[in-house]
DNA sequence: CTGTTAGCGCATTCAC
DNA sequence: GTGAATGCGCTAACAG
């Protein structure tokens, strides 16, 4: 069943049907509703190949992540499903896992389904990669590492927002230890939050101990070492500033095998908000760095390039904003009541031992 | 840039070309060898459109979910995604999120992209639609829903397998007084799993009183409401298991807010076994239903429905067994020592006031 | 073994 | 306002 087959039995050409499904004004009504019949009769849908092949685009925006099952982007693929079902976008989702074949890949599945734009959330891709884009003139669309050239937009995270927030937050506890577990340094997302942090201490005058900045690689197991690291200091931190929530998630575990309490001995702060921050003992206070804000600036781009052809050429940046969202993980420090303090070390005391 | 342009720069024809990239073994080596310089030093890449409109297959399988938010899902894309790109398909994922209407469009999709099989993970989906998508001949496979007839498989989940193990594992440590938190029973999974669980406790003897048998919905909140309830009930129960491991969490976590130490106080066990389980304190006992083998099953099925012309037409039954994975949140009953029940009943008492 | 040719299903000229 | 004809990029007959 094709356009041929409805033309045929509504008893008109193929060029009045593919007038009539596309909604091109100028076609009789009479005609229309004649076709239109036909095709609701038989079910008839129209072949996106086809359509794809004669109009040169597919409408299909590509998506590539590390991995789905990174907790951060099943939001970011839910969002993108929608906003694609809403502007009738396919989403092609293809994912790295860390490995530089699978990106290659990932870049040319992309090009040999004719997307007509590729948002890409992997944090870094190589510059071969970019060009075998850009030379199809795919548009791009980018987190932090996008590279200011025609064709490709960039979403700029305020990280710096959040983060003295939260900052701003453990000072107003009480707290001046605080620790910082960053993501691995080779990540440029995780080097700014590290920055913005040693920002926001000294914006207010604390002082960031070298010993209470751990370098974690953002997973749970990166955040359990991490404390343990921590509590070997001499002077142990009160509270804890994580550069994701899964390290926080770790920290939290571990806190919780050595019986240190959260928030009560240590208060807590993850990067992300990813959902399951809800979901933890205690719910995690988190800087959010919202998932479907970032899904919808992405696809924002990706639409204004393909849309407007003389503006496509431009390289734009958008800017995703950050926020602390106060849960129950964090909690005026212990170190201020010389009574809990004591406790406190009992407690540590005897169950690192 | 496409297969002409090779052509006339390999000064061959564009069918040997074809031949070339799809390595027909007849073609020259020679010649071949003059194709590939051209393809690559031009980084030529062929249009997958033109092709799936000539040879009449997509490659592209589809996959509906009800939400990839939720955590049952995500590993299953992950692991659907790899198999696609180890067998040169594409993954189209949509998601009803519980919308009818969303459903329709997500068949409606699937069909104008014309692709080569559908895995239908929704529980449950209307038989016009999958009316429709059988009348063009599209092989689908369903978990446990799935009708007896040509061109469809089904996924039969061993729920009864792993809840017996939980069953028995909960009695060895001398817990009797068992509860069940269900789904909603309108979800046949939900049922299947109640029905296990009713079944396994008759085996050993054990009796289920009807008050510890609670209707949740497979949310946190659900398992919130759930252990509010059990609470209320004259005889408490030891352990409780949960139809899902989002309801498991939910009584966990209400549990925390009464004091009520997990595994201690109550044990928990929780069902699926989505990653997040390992993320929780304490770890969550809970019967796996892999989801990756799960995602391979329901691949393999479409896989074979395509690739055997003959055996196309056979409904097939695949089986996905379950199996107990035992970590921190199931304990010796605290009422086998009379000590030990004096004490939480004390700590019940004080926190539930 | 290779090249020529005819569609795949559709949108879009261009005459009418 | 409508229809006949052309071609999107490719594969599969067929003839050579």
């Amino acid at each position: 069943m094709d356009i041929r087959e409805i033309a045929r039995r509504a008893k008109v050409s193929t060029a009045t049907v593919s007038r009539t499904i596309n909604r091109v004004p100028t076609v009789d009504p009479l005609l229309a509703k004649r076709v239109w019949r036909v095709v609701n009769e038989l079910g008839y849908y129209p072949n996106r190949q086809a359509r794809a092949l004669v109009s040169g685009r597919s409408r299909i925006f590509g998506l590539i992540v590390s991995e789905i099952t990174n907790p951060f982007f099943p939001e970011i693929v839910q969002s993108f499903e929608d906003l694609a079902v809403q502007h009738n976008y396919e989403l092609l989702l293809t994912s790295t896992v860390h490995d530089p074949k699978r990106m290659e890949m990932s870049v040319r599945r992309m090009i040999e389904r004719r997307v007509d734009g590729v948002a890409i959330l992997t944090f870094g891709m190589e510059d071969s990669l970019i060009g075998d884009l850009r030379f199809r003139k795919v548009p791009l669309v980018f987190v932090d590492v996008g590279p200011r050239m025609p064709g490709v937009s960039n979403i700029r995270v305020q990280y710096q927002e959040g983060i003295r927030e939260a900052v701003q937050h453990l000072a107003a506890l009480r707290h001046t230890r605080i620790a910082f577990v960053s993501g691995p340094l080779a990540l440029r997302s995780a080097v700014a939050r590290k920055a913005a942090f040693e920002q926001s201490m000294q914006e207010i005058g604390l002082k960031v101990a070298r010993e209470l900045i751990i370098e974690g690689d953002h997973t749970m197991k990166g955040g359990m070492r991490a404390l343990l690291e921590l509590l070997s200091v001499r002077e142990r931190p009160t509270a804890v500033l994580c550069s994701n929530d899964m390290t926080a998630i770790g920290v939290m575990r571990e806190a919780f095998d050595y019986g240190i309490r959260v928030p009560e001995d240590l208060s807590l702060v993850g990067f992300d908000d990813i959902r399951m921050a809800q979901f933890m003992i205690p719910p995690l206070t988190t800087v959010q760095m919202s998932q479907t804000e970032l899904a919808n600036l992405a696809f924002q781009a990706l639409l204004n390039h393909v849309e407007s052809d003389s503006l496509s050429l431009k390289h734009k940046e958008y800017i995703l904003h950050t926020t602390l969202v106060v849960r129950k993980s964090t909690a005026i420090a212990a170190s201020s009541s010389a009574e809990e303090k004591a406790a406190k070390a009992r407690r540590l005391v005897s169950r690192t031992a």
